[in-house]
DNA sequence: GATATTTTGTTAGCAGGCTAACTAATTTAC
DNA sequence: GTAAATTAGTTAGCCTGCTAACAAAATATC
């Protein structure tokens, strides 16, 4: 049966994270903290708030949260846009652009340790299925669907994440 | 590349997430509530607070807070244990026991729709290798590691959760 | 050009994970 | 039998998702 395939799927993300976390740990980054970073860097310095939060997949309030403490931290810095004045662009400072070579580094080490065992096709595969999910999910808010379900708006699947240059997680 | 492999990973187990809860929205339960109910169905009435959060993989003092809401919407009820004064084993009311009812109707509809599309195949593999993930991750936080990674303890993994009786998500 | 709508950023506050630190009860070790 | 260690439950508070509601700027509509 496949009934505990969505506690499954749960508790893998929860342990990826709570994995790569504790690799994150001593650069005193916590997992939201260096996602933004890395997406940052693939998205290029100098994007606004609301495009670094929609490629991360997150909404803008949270990821204004983080922004303030990579702020706070000295990591990042906003400046205002010449075009539009409602819009913050991001940029590394140093201190950022240092620490981000750490991070890289870690999150490759920690991604192959977390894949140890599977196989280039078994990858494939599962990267397969979690994509046919997100377009599932992505159906089933969407249409208000066969069940009596509270509309509600979600995230729009990620576009097709796939063949981006990427650095995501 | 994998690089994305993480982020797409905690995506699709936050669009399940997300789903599912739209679809127990007017039942007035959240996740973490109906998972409990699930849970509490699937291993037997009586068990204790810490045996529950041990099945349904978390801690005890967010088990606690969820129990806590169950208890005050009068679906659950804690009685005291003859045997160990410590324990407070867990009971369904009659109003739980209806609900409950419902609300794997709800679970099986939304499974099934969120695997639409996929093989019996595909999901077999899919869940073997969240499951190889999930030992790796087990195996990355037991080990200290080849990583300067300052210790912390993680939840063991889920025993083999392939082969109970089962009614997770 | 004035008004309505959309977009960007923001604040406030909820949800549900977590760790740390504590009490009380039980069990283990002398 | 008493002291030490463990276990069940709890409280307090952090982290990071979220929605709701709002201001200010830009854009669209007329």
């Amino acid at each position: 049966m496949d009934s505990d395939i969505g506690w499954l799927l749960g508790r893998a993300a929860h342990s990826w994270k709570t994995v790569v976390d504790v690799w994150m740990q001593d650069l005193g980054l916590t997992q939201s903290r260096w996602i933004a970073l890395l997406h940052l860097k693939r998205m290029g310095q100098g994007v606004t708030q609301s495009q670094l939060a929609a490629d991360i997949g997150i909404e803008q309030p949270s990821m204004l949260r983080t922004l303030n403490q990579l702020e706070d931290s000295g990591l990042i810095e906003r400046r205002a846009d010449q075009q539009d004045a409602r819009r913050r662009t991001l940029w590394f400072t140093a201190a950022g652009t240092a620490l981000l070579e750490k991070v890289e580094a870690r999150a490759v080490e920690g991604r192959s340790h977390l894949l140890d065992g599977l196989s280039p096709d078994q990858r494939l595969a599962f990267r397969a299925v979690l994509q046919q999910l997100l377009e599932n999910a992505h159906v089933a808010t969407q249409r208000p669907g066969s069940l009596s379900c509270p509309r509600r708006q979600s995230l729009p699947v990620p576009a097709t994440a796939s063949d981006l240059p990427d650095t995501r997680n």
